[in-house]
DNA sequence: CAACGTCGCTAAACTGATTTAGCAGAGCAT
DNA sequence: ATGCTCTGCTAAATCAGTTTAGCGACGTTG
């Protein structure tokens, strides 16, 4: 790997200068002296040897090393990791850097390992992420130099990236309002731990908070609210099926994230009930199986890649202390429509009476 | 990040010893006459001032980096990546190397840059990992060291590690069979370019050699073939309505990939057929929705973390060359089932009428 | 008793860059 | 003629390890 690469030396030697005025030159170096004439024989040499650097070399005197360390308890191996990852890559790439990849998987020993070997590199700063949205506490050790967390907060005040759930929260109500939806918006995904516990979740409360808020500033109330222990599937159907047990039928369906609405398709297509005819359904994350529910499923993405990106763009760009939440885009699909000329009127038999064919899903 | 450390020069004079004795006891190199109370008092020092070598420095003399290279095309940030990396990235921590991963998103330049990136850090091997599984060109650049393709072939005689898709359609095929399934298996997803090109896919032909080849082993042929221009869930409805279009229906649909069959389960569910008691689906994947699906989807899984894994071993183990076709395990979910009891029995009414509830999904 | 071998260890070179300190020569003023 | 500044450039130190070559003391052998 790497053998016969042309050196410093060579190139000063084409050149017929010295390592010094070869490396000025190819580094900018302002304010030598080095003449104009210098200057072309440099590049030029350099150019004609196919001329790269050593990083090693360079890191070992600058203590710099281009590269940059992406930690992450588990997010590097999940779906939800896959845009975080390119997003950084990318901003990396466009700043010429390189990424550093580790997991700890949540493990102490891990983690130890994790950054040992990151110190022993000397990256040039660290991107601490967390699969879910959360607050976390980050090892001393790598607190002697830049570190960003990424979907996470810590109680250190250090920058952190997170996607703004709690406007997304009031998108999505303010979605259902625009559409004529009140009084029966019903809700999934209650869940006291992750909303109480801000080392579990961050995005709960906020996505909560937001939606009540907007609701209350239309003078609405959520119709129901159904609690789930996970944010999965099985826990979406259930939820829903219970919901549609009660005696009145919401008119929406607000799920936290698009698992449960997964869930939730289910269990309408089951009571034979159309989605967005008989009921809307919206919800969060944008995950890919949100496109590939019938009908499309309406939901506040997670900009995976923006916030990868952006937590790049303050590890690396000094000047840079911009705003660190990234918007959730709505992504309308056709899971949302009016509600059903019902809700004046007086409920009709076939209301209630599942129809012989489901079609959602 | 990281000032202070102490160096070797450090623990030497700890020691009081030179630094040559430091970094040979260290090393544990062989051959060398230091005593053992020299050796004890190495590794105290070392103990004692937390002492890590500087990768830089050693690097830039032996020339290894204890960095592998990670380089995909897009794997790096699609759900399939996750396990592909995460595999590597275990294998690569209990043999102490570290994982610097790039993307060439398929682009030229993105592609020569990471070379560049991974050349100029001198790292200690390349595996080169696809999305899908497919042939490919390996840039001549990086063939001076160590590389490992993954998920990929290419016509260099480059190790590479596959997953076992021929045995897995085999065994999807032995499964359907086993429960009594026979005249009436049908395939969806079949699609020339992914066949015949192995640029594309190497999967799909493979796949579909193993299904084919058990099937003639029992003197049973295809029922239908749906052809899908993508392997994406709609694909994989209309495919599955053009089968239920057809005069006789079949018992079991074997899907050419998880999407697709979430596509046939859409497709089932909405003309009111119950999976598994009207027709089992099988698949090959085992993505998340597999799972989620009701009831659960029985499918062959990419092994995507031994994968990685296997990867790495064949990069770092250097006496290693074993096999690199990776069994793809049969997930058993409850989508299979024996045909109804009707092949042999005179076909009656209701069996072609869509119940009034839709099960599936 | 000199030559030789082994033992236990070290000085110094080396890797490939960056950076500090400073040198030779030209031009100018005194 | 001397001193000064400026220009254009370079020698050498430095980063933190690994590796080569070899040194002094001691014991053995002919």
């Amino acid at each position: 790997m790497g053998r016969n690469r042309a050196t410093l030396a060579d190139v000063a030697r084409r050149a017929g200068l010295s390592k010094t005025a070869a490396s000025m030159v190819l580094n900018g170096r302002e304010g030598t002296r080095l003449s104009a004439e210098a200057h072309q024989r440099v590049f030029a040499a350099a150019e004609e040897l196919g001329y790269r650097p050593n990083v090693a070399a360079r890191s070992l005197r600058t203590r710099k090393t281009a590269t940059i360390a992406f930690v992450s308890d588990i997010v590097a191996t999940t779906r939800f990791a896959g845009g975080l990852i390119r997003g950084a890559l990318d901003a990396a790439r466009e700043r010429d850097h390189v990424l550093l990849i580790t997991e700890t998987q949540g493990d102490a020993a891990f983690e130890q390992y994790a950054i040992e070997a990151i110190l022993d590199r000397q990256v040039d700063g660290v991107i601490y992420a967390a699969m879910a949205t959360r607050r976390l506490t980050v090892p001393k050790a790598i607190l002697n130099g830049p570190v960003v967390l990424l979907n996470a907060t810590s109680s250190e005040e250090l920058p952190s990236v997170l996607p703004d759930d709690e406007l997304a929260g009031a998108t999505i109500a303010e979605t259902l309002l625009a559409r004529g939806h009140r009084d029966r918006i019903a809700l999934i995904g209650r869940n006291r731990p992750k909303e109480r516990d801000p080392e579990i979740s961050l995005a709960a409360e906020a996505r909560l908070r937001g939606i009540r808020g907007t609701l209350a500033a239309a003078g609405v109330a959520l119709f129901a609210e159904g609690f789930c222990t996970e944010w999965l599937p099985e826990h979406g159907y259930t939820a829903t099926q219970a919901l549609l047990g009660r005696p009145d039928r919401p008119s929406a369906i607000i799920c936290m994230n698009d698992r449960l609405a997964f869930g939730a398709y289910q269990a309408l297509g089951e009571a034979g009930l159309t989605i967005p005819d008989d009921i809307s359904v919206i919800s969060f994350d944008d995950d890919p199986i949100a496109s590939w529910l019938r009908p499309g499923l309406s939901t506040a993405a997670i900009p995976h890649e923006q916030m990868g990106r952006r937590a790049v763009e303050l590890l690396l760009d000094k000047d840079d202390s911009g705003p660190a939440l990234v918007p959730m885009p709505l992504r309308r699909r056709r899971s949302v429509a009016a509600p059903a000329a019902r809700t004046p009127l007086p409920r009709t038999e076939s209301d209630s009476t599942p129809r012989s064919r489901a079609k959602p899903i």
